[in-house]
DNA sequence: GCCGTTTTCGGCCCGACTGTTTTCAGTCG
């Protein structure tokens, strides 16, 4: 097993542990574990080779054995056990909103409930109101979730999250006494999907928080308020998704409001992770403080934090950017003494040309020079077109002629002197061997080539892996486009030992692609990071298919920089000089 | 189950809200 399938393994164990009601400290520990599997910075193989994965947070003697016997055998004794003493029924109760592992328990061992059906006959039959800590209410909640569960609740991507957020901080901005309203939660660290919405808000003092919780559950997006306070509201939204069939998807949305003065603390604490905030606590207990959503307290009452940046900085820490707050070392950065700080990120904005996109000559629905003119009018410098090869029929990919046809096209736009430089690529196809689908003498004639795996992807993840190296050791690959053929929320990566890739990319000076497309986002954040620390240089492209898609770089430049890439980590912060000259001096050292 | 230079035992973040209670447990983030 991979580090990824262990992760879920150790959560699998944890919930099954959590419905036997076995002591939650033991239970976080595997959640921590599974967690900083998903998060190591190296691969799982090399930590397990060393013989340091024992030192990674979390990590302890019981489950260093445990990991090291799922990554060796896939098997664990325990979580079969496990599995074979708890109905699988009973987790798909725990996916109710509001019902947790008691609660299930109770259930099962009351009423000897242990699916979704039955439950549902249990609250129609007035039965569930009837058990010692249930009720009418908690009964009415429950036939709501299973009726919500059905119209598929979930993550959303985030272009889709980040615009209804957007508008009911517009919304709620307007409301009489608010003062400062910022977005928290996933979406300000950036993160590529979200579960929910997060919003912190102060008042003016002396305003009644009514009015702005009015607002709140009155906007015309909600279909549920959950709950409401003086301080706390939540909803749940029904917002426009053209990623699923329905068009429409559920989504949560919590606001919170406090004093003035409590802001900063509680921005940091809403906007997370949870992880990073409990390693400030702890810190901060070190220190002698206090640290919750409203304060950092000491001894003698709350310290002065009306940023995070002061918060930190009473910590003894740099000010660490949402988008680091994963605890992936980022503390241990932001210590001054720290051997290696944090990494000044990409700013936004920083981009200065994209190589992978397509025109109307394969699959994209705008000429050449209208996607080079859109990428102009964003203030890029350099396109680069990369339009499918010839084996992509239903891409209408390039034939070797017709690529030489668009070449003409290319040196006469660049004659013209248009005010941005058009480079000459291609996504060339992996094909099912790991050859490229054209031949060598084509290949040398480009500026550049993307390869990219569109087929065969079901392939065994030996032969993924073996096939991809195939490709990106060929002396006119430049770079390897959506190294994992993900789709966010609906296709999984396909099985293929991307460590193994990288250190091949390593090898062969390949570039590895950020693909921005705020569908696919591939490679993953932590990927990147993995990238970044073995010195291989990224690139991140829109692979637009029309000039509206170009500006989501911005996307990809957010997983570069939860990546915790510099500007030199990243290929297209050149300018238009800089990527000639790279690209020349490559071809001259492969020749 | 993890962790440790005040610890190898006894902690493990903590507060809001809900729905159930008659003072609090469970859930959530």
């Amino acid at each position: 097993m991979d580090a990824n399938e262990i992760a879920a393994a150790l959560g699998e164990i944890a919930t099954l542990l959590e419905l036997r009601g076995e002591n939650v400290f033991k239970i976080n520990a595997y959640r921590k574990a599974a967690r900083a599997l998903e998060t190591l910075t190296q691969p799982l193989d090399t930590l397990i080779a060393e013989g340091t994965l024992g030192k990674v947070d979390g990590i302890g003697k019981a489950l260093l054995t445990k990991i090291e016997t799922l990554h060796k055998t896939n098997r664990l004794e325990e979580l079969e056990i496990l599995r074979s003493q708890v109905p699988p029924g009973l987790l798909e109760m725990l996916s109710l909103p509001g019902i947790g592992p008691k609660k299930v328990k109770t259930l099962y061992e009351e009423l000897g409930i242990a699916s979704l059906v039955s439950l549902k006959e249990a609250c129609e039959e007035d039965r569930i109101a009837k058990v010692k800590g249930f009720g009418p209410k908690t009964q009415d909640n429950i036939l709501e979730g299973i009726a919500f569960l059905k119209e598929g609740e979930g993550r959303v991507h985030r272009p889709v999250a980040l615009e209804v957020a957007n508008d009911l901080v517009k919304t709620l901005r307007q409301i009489q006494g608010v003062q400062r309203i910022e977005i928290a939660g996933s979406l300000r660290r950036l993160r590529e999907t979200v579960k929910d919405i997060d919003i912190v808000a102060t008042l003016a003092v002396g305003v009644d928080p009514e009015g702005v919780m009015d607002a709140f559950v009155a906007h015309p997006l909600v279909v549920h308020i959950s709950g409401r306070g003086q301080t706390k509201a939540s909803v749940v939204l029904e917002v426009r998704n053209p990623m699923v069939l329905s068009g429409r998807s559920r989504l949560g949305a919590d606001l919170r409001v406090v004093a003035p003065e409590n802001f900063a603390p509680a921005l940091a604490y809403f906007t997370g992770s949870k992880e990073h905030n409990v390693r400030l606590r702890s810190l901060a207990s070190e220190a002698g403080y206090k640290l919750n959503e409203y304060a950092l307290a000491g001894p003698e009452g709350p310290l002065d934090c009306p940023s995070e940046e002061s918060i930190y900085r009473h910590l003894g820490l740099a000010f660490v950017p949402p988008e680091l707050r994963e605890m992936t070392g980022e503390i241990d950065a932001a210590d001054p003494k720290a051997m290696i700080g944090l990494p000044k990120l990409i700013p936004m904005g920083a981009l200065k040309g994209i190589f992978h996109n397509h025109t109307t000559a394969s699959d994209g629905i705008a000429t050449l020079g209208e996607m080079a003119f859109a990428a102009r009018e964003l203030g890029l410098s350099y396109f680069g077109v990369a339009d499918h090869s010839q084996s992509l029929g239903i891409a209408n990919g390039l034939t070797p002629d017709r690529v030489k046809n668009q070449w003409k096209e290319v040196d006469h736009f660049n004659a013209k002197q248009e005010g941005i430089h058009i480079f000459k690529g291609t996504e060339v196809d992996i094909l099912e061997d790991g050859s490229l689908d054209f031949d060598d003498a084509l290949l040398e004639g480009f500026d550049y080539v993307v390869a990219s795996v569109h087929m065969f992807m079901n392939q065994p993840k030996e032969v993924m892996t073996a096939r991809i190296i195939k490709a990106i050791s060929h002396p006119s690959v430049t770079m390897l486009g959506h190294p994992t053929g993900r789709l966010l929320l609906r296709r999984n990566a396909y099985g293929v030992d991307l460590d193994a890739v990288l250190a091949a990319a390593l090898k062969h000076q390949v570039m590895i692609e950020i693909n921005a497309n705020p569908w696919r986002l591939d490679l993953d954040w932590i990927h990147v990071r993995r990238a970044r620390n073995l010195g291989i240089l990224l690139v991140i492209n829109p692979d637009a298919h029309a000039p509206g898609e170009i500006a989501n770089i911005r996307y990809g430049l957010e997983v570069a920089r939860r990546g915790w890439c510099e500007a030199g980590d990243v290929f297209n912060t050149r300018g238009v000089l800089e990527v000639k000259q790279y690209l020349q001096d490559r071809k001259d050292r492969k020749r």
